[in-house]
DNA sequence: CACCAGGCAAGTA
DNA sequence: TACTTGCATGGT
C-alpha cells in the first residue's frame, strides 16, 4: 500500500462516512479572508456571531473594515475572543491588500501560489495555517491546509510523527495527491469533521473512529 | 469547576 | 532551535 493509496483510502471513507462538507462557508472570497483570520484557536460557532455582527453592520468588506476605528472593529468581532488581537491582524491584512492589490483580494488570483504565500506569511498575524486557508479556500489555489486536527488524527493512526511540524505534515499530503483545489479542499474540511466529532484533544473515540482499524 | 476551540507572535534559554 | 506564555469568548 503506498502513501498515495492511504491517503485516498481515508478520504473515500471520510466522504463516505459523512458526505462533502460545503466548505468554506461564505458568501465571498473575502469573508473567507476576514473568516481565516476570525477562526484561530476559536470554535467555528463563536466565529459566525462575529461575521453577522459584521454583516448586520454592513461593514463586512474591505471598505467597510477600512473606515472601522480598531476599537469599533473590536467590539463587533467581540464573540470570536482575542478580539483586541484578532482587530489588528484585520487592519494589519487590510493594509497588506491596500498597499499590494489596491484592495482588491481578487487581484491576488494572477500570482503564483509560492509568492503569494510568502506575502501572506509576511503579514504580522497571518501564520501558515491562515496563510494557506486562504489560498485554498478564497483563492482556489492547490495548497492543503493543515490544522490541529489533522496533526492529531494522523499521529493516533501513526501516519505521521507525533512531532512532524506544519511543513512536513502539510508535505506528505501535497506530495502524494494530485493537487486539486478541490480534492484539498474536502479532505481538510472532512478532517475537521472527523476531529470534532471523534478526535477531540482529551476524549478521543478511536474505537469507532470512521478510519480506524483493527491490526 | 475544568477543559476546549478550524493559531500566532513574542519572550526566554 | 525549542519551549513557554498571553490573548478571550462561549459551549460542554
Amino acid at each position: 500500500m503506498t502513501k498515495r493509496q492511504k491517503l485516498i483510502e481515508i478520504f473515500d471513507k471520510l466522504l463516505e462516512r459523512f458526505g462533502p462538507q460545503e466548505w468554506w462557508p461564505a458568501d465571498s472570497a473575502f469573508e473567507v479572508a476576514i473568516g481565516a483570520i476570525l477562526t484561530q484557536n476559536t470554535s467555528w460557532q463563536n466565529v459566525e456571531r462575529a461575521i453577522a455582527n459584521l454583516k448586520k453592520a454592513r461593514r463586512l468588506s474591505f471598505n467597510g473594515l477600512s473606515r472601522l476605528k480598531e476599537k469599533e472593529l473590536a467590539r463587533l468581532i467581540r464573540p470570536a475572543g482575542y478580539y483586541n488581537i484578532k482587530a489588528g491582524r484585520i487592519r494589519n491584512f487590510l493594509r497588506f491588500l491596500e498597499e499590494n492589490y489596491r484592495g482588491s483580494l481578487g487581484r491576488m488570483r494572477s500570482k503564483d501560489t509560492g509568492t503569494l504565500r510568502k506575502e501572506l506569511l509576511s503579514v504580522n498575524g497571518i501564520g501558515p495555517e491562515t496563510a494557506d486557508s486562504i489560498l485554498l479556500y478564497a483563492l482556489e489555489k492547490p495548497v492543503f491546509v493543515v490544522d490541529a486536527y489533522t496533526r492529531r488524527i494522523f499521529s493516533r493512526h501513526r501516519l505521521a510523527g507525533p512531532k512532524a511540524d506544519y511543513e512536513a505534515l502539510q508535505r506528505l499530503f501535497m506530495a502524494n495527491l494530485t493537487r486539486q483545489p478541490a480534492l484539498f479542499n474536502e479532505y481538510h474540511a472532512l478532517l475537521v469533521k472527523l476531529g470534532k466529532d471523534y478526535c477531540k484533544k482529551t476524549k478521543a473515540a478511536c474505537g469507532i473512529c470512521p478510519i480506524y482499524e483493527k491490526k
